[in-house]
DNA sequence: CATAATTAGTTAAACGTTTAACTTGGAGCA
DNA sequence: TGCTCCAAGTTAAACGTTTAACTAATTATG
């Protein structure tokens, strides 16, 4: 288990270091036999490269930050979470490393920022869910790439992977709809993020096709986090003050369990009295008995399309501004029935 | 934002670049004044030192890998989470990162191990709850320091933080002994998993020495891995063969409510009915009417200790085989009354 | 046939640190 | 005075890569 460089490596082959060098980047100029012999030399040795050594001289740190606030890393449901593995996981393919790290969500005046931006130790990052306007602020400072994914700053200056909200939460109402649902009522949190309030306007898009009149008691979107205790409270506003409900869109799945275990405590049967459809696809709770219907969201893939943009902005900095946005299918399981 | 070097303090300073690589490790060969004049150098300039030129000469990396099956990483309760986030925070003292890395529950036979490790990309590595043994066999080959925490490799040839689990369910248990419970009933699944059968033990311990027989009637250890739909599964089993069970303790806080979910669809009321305590104080679940009574562990202090013992043990790598014991402190709340 | 162009490699400098070995100017001492 | 010691630096080599510039041998061209 010795740490070999690539002058042993240089030295079994019979060859420079510089060739074997050439070899590892598949460079043109080296001729097949003398490529073979080289890689023979560094599968026997089991050589890696020093990422010091390289770091160096490339002036790159081979690091990506991924960051998210700690309220969105510690929530119940891992939506963040499969987005990080899906980054890690395509990090490989471009010899990256992700470190991550949390931020407060409310990023006071003076918190610092995450480390590895103060110390240079990445060579670009990748921001996840909504953060406080603050911390871009001070992170664009440092000029390196930024992918956001699943949030974009206002200003809209970077890259982003994001998700066809509008259209997922039209093809979750419309859903409804095709059922034969009339009164379908919306609930959601925190509607000034904008990944919520397009499933919000998709929602009323698709009530207005289908010629149905938009009744605001039958929106809740006071709570401040589309959390599961939020989604239980908003339920018991919304079916307390109003009998006729026979549907309900949650902005997401959290929200949809926690409104249908209010149903369930108040003594009312999904999808028999009311049909539920969520959002995410994040909702892999045994222990509720109805499996949720939802809009499901490619979480890896995101996270693999940010690393793909992240790696190529490093690369090539004047890449900027790139859009992937990425489509919710419509997953139905045995929340939502006919009319 | 220029990235500035070693060379341009030492300018700066008037000094050479030895005297500046000095004044940052704080030798003592140098003057206060010479001192003073470059730590003012290194501000003006917002200077960080080159983790890769560091890396080359120190042949060390600078990381720390973070290894938890994707199981653990990917539940509902956060608590690998906080142990993780608990050596990031205390990663920053001893100018390491930390590199998280996911790895399959079953790791086949030919799976492969996480990318740092095979890159040689970190100098120590820890390791967070149970792993498959078939996985730990394959890393003890690269010869990095190892730190485990809430989990030891069976022949305990590691450094570990470990909670002390059997006085924690000796605690728990004795606290429902002395609300006046003597039919008693414990759940626990993947009762193999060390943490769990010493939670097990204590709660025997407990008994035992108040003199109350051990009912195996009493006890549910089927289940495979402690989860909220479990813990709803084994108060089914439990509370449908016995009626005159009046508490619970329950192996861990996602059992736990998973009990109590059972307990509330099936018409009995916690703690009225039945007294419930759980353990790891992970619940912070505010849809649950009843705040449950639980041993907290302190997640966060896990991860400072594990960071801690394997910075110690990349400096110094006699320093093996160190063994860290926190306590569990009992948490009284709603979900435990007396008899 | 002389020369230009191409191919397949090598040489050597550079990246930014750390640290062992060396220097220099006094202070302390007999 | 002459010597040793010490304090406070400095010099220079080394770490393992990448890559521009060079070279030598072969092939193509007029």
């Amino acid at each position: 288990m010795t740490n070999y460089t690539i002058k042993d490596v240089a030295k079994m082959a019979n060859v420079s270091i510089a060739t074997v060098s050439l070899v590892i980047h598949d460079h043109k100029r080296i001729s097949p036999e003398t490529k073979h012999k080289v890689q023979q030399a560094i599968e026997k040795l089991n050589y890696h490269p020093s990422r010091s050594a390289r770091g160096l001289v490339s002036r790159k740190t081979g690091n990506v930050g991924f960051i998210l606030t700690n309220d969105h890393f510690l929530r119940t449901e891992p939506f963040y979470t499969q987005i990080f593995m899906g980054t890690e996981f395509e990090a490989r393919d471009h010899e990256l490393y992700v470190l991550l790290a949390t931020v407060d969500s409310d990023f006071g005046e003076n918190a610092s920022l995450p480390r590895f931006i103060l110390d240079k130790n990445i060579d670009g990052m990748i921001i996840a869910g909504k953060v406080p306007q603050r911390l871009i602020d001070k992170m664009r400072k440092y000029d390196l790439p930024i992918v956001f994914v699943d949030y974009l700053a206002p200003d809209k200056k970077n890259s982003v992977v994001a998700i066809d909200n509008e259209e997922g939460g039209f093809l979750a109402t419309q859903h409804l709809i095709k059922l034969g649902h009339k009164n379908i009522a919306f609930i959601g949190g925190d509607i000034s993020h904008p990944s919520l309030n397009d499933r919000f306007t998709g929602y009323k898009n698709a009530l207005e096709k289908a010629g149905i009149s938009i009744v605001s008691k039958y929106i809740e979107t006071e709570e401040d986090y589309p959390a599961r205790a939020n989604g239980y409270n908003a339920a018991r506003k919304l079916f307390s003050a109003n009998k006729n409900i026979t549907a309900l869109f949650a902005c997401n799945d959290a929200m949809a369990i926690g409104a249908m275990q209010y149903l369930k405590d108040s003594g009312k049967r999904v999808p028999d009295d009311v049909s539920i459809i969520g959002f995410d696809d994040v909702a892999a709770e045994v222990m509720i008995d109805t499996p949720l219907s939802t809009m499901r969201v490619p979480k890896l893939e995101m996270g693999v399309e940010a690393m793909k943009l992240i790696s190529e902005q490093i690369k090539n900095p004047g890449l900027i501004n790139q859009k992937i946005l990425v489509p919710a299918e419509l997953i139905v399981r045995k929340s939502t029935r006919k009319i």
